[in-house]
DNA sequence: TCCTAATAGTTCTTTTTCTGAACTATTGAA
DNA sequence: TTCAATAGTTCAGAAAAAGAACTATTAGGA
């Protein structure tokens, strides 16, 4: 992928993993259970030469695993680590945005369905560390260990998100 | 951006909006308040030539509304409409991934604090329809109305999701 | 009125990345 | 030992991004 962001922001940093066109692609697939070169190959569209590349750059990340795989030929298996199935919340978070407003109600190419109720599953809400749910427009940005004085400075314009 | 993903499919729709380096950058800067386009070019460090032809296709998707304002020069303000605001999942989702699985605990550049309790924000749980908790285990893809050939050859393949 | 400063945006060149196609490598099975 | 399946590499052309210089618009002041 292209130059990083350096500046300390989870957004930034998660944008050098997975910000760029075919990043959330291959991990989509991978959620949908695909593991093999040419599967992400077929189901994306993206190019052999760049699906290398992101496979590669996604092991180093930590997201996939690779296994060899006996099979025909130089085979290997790709399967999400732990780290990467936590980005289940961007997924998540992705899906229900693009059903919702790109295609609208009742133009969904794939709806999610929870098994206990039978009912779609149709948003999320933000919990704290005790599990309990939070109002989502009282939240306050603080600074954290890993800030800096440009976090600081960037914090003290604005502290308030327009959470809806 | 690019050039876009075609197949019916939330993830890569919304990957068409926001799917490149720069955008959920600009869009962490509109949710922490920037709104004139000198502050964006220095909240994030992208190039002026790249800047204008985002927020002008920001605008044209309807994530940004954009206003004359009366300063000095040739003003705009920049803001985020519903539809923009919206994001804020995909915001929340990146953000806490970002701080967990890059930066890790204790190393958190800022931290979401929940006003009512004092506590960190930390996670999401999964809704359906009735406002009710979704076992993030039990979850089935379904074919939506807005699903095609393609889309139902791809559900058949899979069907259960491996979130946790 | 004219000049200046502030802001936004455009243009242009160079560098980087992506696309698409052809080619190579590895290995199991016939 | 050849063939087919798979993964991966290489390379040329196209597209996009970076970075710097330049232009346009307008408020305010001399």
């Amino acid at each position: 992928m292209a130059k990083k962001h350096d500046h300390p922001c989870a957004i930034a940093a998660t944008l050098n993993v997975i910000g760029d066109r075919w990043t959330m692609l291959l991990i989509r697939e991978a959620f949908y259970g695909t593991n093999r070169f040419g599967d992400f190959l077929k189901n994306t569209g993206i190019s052999r030469n760049l699906l290398t590349e992101r496979l590669n750059q996604l092991v180093e990340d930590g997201i996939f695993m690779r296994q060899p795989f006996a099979d025909r030929g130089t085979s290997h298996v790709y399967e999400l680590t732990e780290k990467g199935r936590a980005l289940d919340a961007v997924f998540l978070a992705m899906s229900h945005w693009g059903n919702a407003h790109i295609y609208g109600e009742g133009n969904e190419p794939v709806r999610m369905i929870d098994d206990d109720t039978g009912l779609r599953v149709d948003g999320f809400d933000l919990v704290n560390s005790d599990g309990h749910p939070v109002n989502r427009s009282k939240i306050t940005l603080e600074l954290g260990p890993g800030g800096d004085g440009r976090t600081r400075n960037r914090l003290a314009a604005v502290r308030k998100f327009p959470f809806s």
